[in-house]
DNA sequence: GCTTGGATGCAGTAACGGTTAAAGGTACGA
DNA sequence: TCGTACCTTTAACCGTTACTGCATCCAAGC
């Protein structure tokens, strides 16, 4: 009788290209994938992988047993994942791909609540780019993204996911305090004719914020000047403390604001929104449907 | 992730209806079946196993999981198939079903010559009334069964099964030394007028042999004296050679007769058609052609 | 009542399946 | 050409698993 785990290994093998790379994909050392797929050539009596240079190659058996296996994985799956439904009690192992604000502010009392009302619920955090969330989540590299979007340019609905909204996160200007915006905003909410012709403090290009900078600036016919560019929060407040320019930073995973830097509001104010994602029909695992709820419920009110 | 050694225990359970019944068509002790459905349950924290008096039953979950298995295994067992044909050498398990002449005359040899010549091959006989092995094959309970027809009742082309042809197996009428047709015989063949009138030793009702008696001997307008009915050759030639009557009886497994015993030709001769059958697509496994090879190759030429 | 038949719990044991460490082999660079 | 780095495989070791055998418990039947 053929043995599932060894069959996964040599699926994963098959998929990863290598012996190691699917021993780290597994959780296990190269040397027990390799002797599960030695043991599943003595069972079968057939060579499955062939030394090919510094690598291995798989026969043409084992890549017909490799999708077998994924055939039979697939189903194991779905059993899976029925015994939870049925139950109603989330468990087993659950990856949540989150983006960086999100894991820093949202994730933590998310994933406190799941261990303390699920002792059986395994649940995991990645820390992933909000841009490759979908694709992990297709791969079953993640099982739950939370992803978003941005105002001007809406995520689109990812083909074959299902998604729900987890909350709006709004934007204010970082300034240095003493800087001559913040006057303006003790008589008025700032407005998008304000923000040309500073010195910005932003992410690298690519990222959404960089991104809503750029376009919403050029639509009013100005390009603005983008001084500093650093990929954390931290580092923007810290370059805004210093006098060096103005941030636009979302309110979510900021963090307390240091002495000399203000948030300003903004009219009409720029707004993300946080999407939860899945696969499709995943939705019928009580430990999707019950992170999503406390997604939503945990939201912090004071961001939107 | 499940295990599908211990689905194949939940499935068992699920066939045979009891933990021990389900242990013995697995080989194991009750106690390692009940230790696996209890390790099953704690895994996916359902209950599958519900006492029931002094038996078992199987809750809803635990059904749908036992049919998961089902559709897990046969993939499985198709996988095993697929890896022994791209091999080309008979491997496995190879359980044979034969009726008891087949058995004793014809399944010795094969057995043999499977041995020598695949040692990787784990052939096994069951002997089977001839009646059932169409079912038994279907069932899975075995791989190959050998049957037979009679001239006069030709098995029927099973539904959804395959079969080839492994020889033919002729009568012989068995009378005392001294009786009366022993001397016609002599000068002649015994014809089936010659049949009328004896007091005969037969199988008991439902066997084809006693059945091909009755329907003989009706169609020329005679009812047959069945005075002695026993299951066993040996038992027949004893009653035959104690002078109580004749028997018709084939070739195959009759082995030696004693003294006072002697084996006359009928003309025609009743003959009846030896097969082996097997599940459709099993052909593929080397295990089924080289055995229904050898069945042909091995079948002793007297016999026709 | 006792007996029978079946499921389960427990102790013991053999085999399995993992890790670490060391040993081939091959490609690449000095 | 040799050394190095990388990957796979092998060997030794060890904790865990998964059987068996036996005892126990429960329900049904005599």
């Amino acid at each position: 009788m053929l043995d599932l785990a060894r069959l996964r290994a040599l699926h994963a093998v098959s998929v990863h290209g290598s012996v190691s790379a699917a021993a780290i994909a597994l959780g296990y050392t190269p040397s027990a994938v390799s002797q599960q797929i030695a043991k599943l050539e003595r069972e079968t009596r057939t060579t499955l992988l062939e030394r090919q240079g510094r690598g291995i190659a798989l026969t043409d058996a084992a890549r017909h047993l490799a999708a077998t296996a994924q055939q039979l994985l697939a189903i194991v799956e779905e059993a899976e994942t029925t015994l939870e439904e049925q139950r109603g009690q989330p468990t087993g192992r659950l990856v949540i791909g989150a983006f960086a604000s999100a894991a820093r502010g949202l994730m933590p009392v998310v994933l406190a609540s799941l261990a303390a009302e699920h002792p059986s619920l395994d649940a995991r955090l990645l820390e992933v780019d909000p841009h490759l969330s979908v694709d992990l989540v297709a791969q079953g590299v993640i099982d739950l993204a939370v992803a978003h979007d941005w105002d001007i340019a809406p995520l689109p609905a990812p083909e074959g996911q299902e998604r729900a909204v987890i909350g709006e996160d709004l934007c204010d200007l970082l300034v240095p305090a003493g800087h001559p915006l913040a006057r303006v905003a003790a008589r008025r909410p700032l407005r998008r004719e304000d923000l040309p012709g500073r010195r910005w403090i932003c992410q690298p290009p690519g990222s959404v914020c960089h991104d809503w900078l750029v376009r919403t600036l050029r639509a009013s016919g100005h390009e603005p000047d983008l001084a500093y560019q650093a990929a954390e929060n931290h580092t923007q407040i810290a370059l805004v403390a210093a006098g060096l320019g103005v941030a636009l930073m979302p309110r979510l995973g900021r963090g307390p604001l240091p002495d000399g830097v203000l948030a300003l509001p903004l009219e009409p104010v720029p707004v993300r929104r946080l999407y939860a994602l899945w696969r499709p029909g995943a939705a019928r695992r009580p430990a999707i449907t019950e992170t999503v709820r406390l997604l939503a419920d945990l939201w912090p009110r004071r961001m939107s």
